[in-house]
DNA sequence: GCATTATCGATAGCATAGTATCGATAGTCT
DNA sequence: AGACTATCGATACTATGCTATCGATAATGC
């Protein structure tokens, strides 16, 4: 399902040039999967295609976008407005797949009442009357770990149903509310670990520390 | 492996209070994970616990590390030195976990020679030099995906055997090159969908696009 | 028109990650 | 001291995702 987004990138890509069949095989290429991956992937959606020729590119894009719930506009609000959370608010790849930012909230006295990329930075005691009458169900948090856990309580209490998290911490959320935890440095590390164990290869064993 | 990091922050924070024992429940609880989880996730590093006590808190955590590589400095370069770039660039989250972004890259001429976060930003046509220069072998794309492509050419031409990408795009690396490829909008994407399952939880299908 | 080939979907087998069960051990309590 | 309990590690089971195999289908070429 992860793969998906990608796919899409690309078939979009392809459908600019005009080319309107694209077969699992071609895609596949493309990123160095198996065409059968590729297939099953695409089956998920719903799409079909026919034998020999593929799938018709914009169909299959309109398929992608139905299921990854791209079709809907989704609102969301975000906590933090720091470097990484001005980089979201300007970060124009949401709107492709229907997402936006309508407000940002920070406890800075200095940064709310300003813009940052066009989008409004609120006081954070405002988060719940804001989301409330707005009726956003997203919050992101790119805070300091330290204030996580605080900002999630409150967004909760303002009746947010969805919480993506940056802040390299865990934080706890009741039942029913869905915590999506972004961890940069866990790829980063998983990157390292990848090369220190490609470069010894010949040892045999587990990747083990020494 | 993803939740070694998560677990190191934890216990960072626990062994700071002075808590200098703790067992795999209590991690599990703060998680809301299962015990048994964690303890086999901890058995990976090679740590021991004792029964009833659980393990020794410092000593823990210098398995984590070493585990996960954190012991020894890695050094990285940056090529695309926008929004994204720049947060990356001035992240202290880095430096914890033993990475180090030395130099930054950008094919924009009033970037180049600027600072950014104290890292110096030097043109496009430099990477390979200087990164054969200071023998460093990860390179991070933070540049728009049309570019993305072209730059992890110039990586790999450059003698970088890991990239960390973050254009939503795909990228071809030859056989024995890493490539972690990081997707913001999959993690939101999973989210919205999480999100709209839940609410629809009385149709019992799987989650179709309508 | 008929063999050939690319591609699809379905089913089956394999690998890895997660979950459950169990005996062993070392503290705590009476 | 002896019963009790929390916790560990090992083993076994289950689920999920990935890979391989297979027959079916539709375009191409002779
Ligand atoms: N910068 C990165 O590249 C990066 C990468 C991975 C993770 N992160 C994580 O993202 C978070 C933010 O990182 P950053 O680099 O943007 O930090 P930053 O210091 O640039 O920004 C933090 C912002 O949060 C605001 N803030 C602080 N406490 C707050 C609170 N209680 N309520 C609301 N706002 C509050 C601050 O005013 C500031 O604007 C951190 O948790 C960091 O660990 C950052
Ligand atoms: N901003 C975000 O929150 C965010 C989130 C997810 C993914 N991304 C991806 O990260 C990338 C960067 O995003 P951004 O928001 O920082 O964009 P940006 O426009 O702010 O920055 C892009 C930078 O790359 C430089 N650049 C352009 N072409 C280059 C080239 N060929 N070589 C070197 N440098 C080049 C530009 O000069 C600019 O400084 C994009 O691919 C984007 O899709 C961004």
């Amino acid at each position: 399902m992860r793969r998906l987004p990608v796919y899409h990138h690309f078939l979009t890509g392809l459908a600019e040039k005009g080319i309107d069949r694209v077969s699992s095989t071609t895609v596949a290429r493309q990123f160095g999967y198996d065409p059968i991956k590729v297939r099953k992937d695409l089956a998920l959606t719903g799409a079909v295609g026919r034998p020999r020729i593929g799938f018709v590119t914009r169909e299959l894009l309109a398929h992608i976008e139905a299921f990854l719930g791209w079709r809907q506009t989704q609102e969301a609000v975000l906590v933090g407005c720091g470097a990484l959370g001005s980089a979201l608010l300007g970060y124009e790849g949401f709107s492709q797949c229907g997402w936006e930012i309508l407000v940002a909230f920070d406890n800075d006295p200095d940064r709310a009442g300003t813009r940052i990329q066009g989008k409004p930075v609120m006081p954070l005691e405002r988060l719940s009357e804001v989301c409330r009458q707005m009726n956003v169900k997203v919050g992101i948090i790119t805070a300091p770990a330290k204030s996580a856990q605080k900002i999630a309580d409150m967004m909760v209490d303002a009746g947010l149903r969805g919480i993506w998290n940056f802040a390299p911490t865990s934080v706890q959320v009741p039942e029913g509310v869905i915590l999506q935890q972004e961890n940069l440095l866990a790829s980063l590390t998983i990157l390292g670990l990848k090369l220190k164990n490609m470069k010894s290869e010949r040892k045999p064993g587990l990747l083990i520390d020494e």
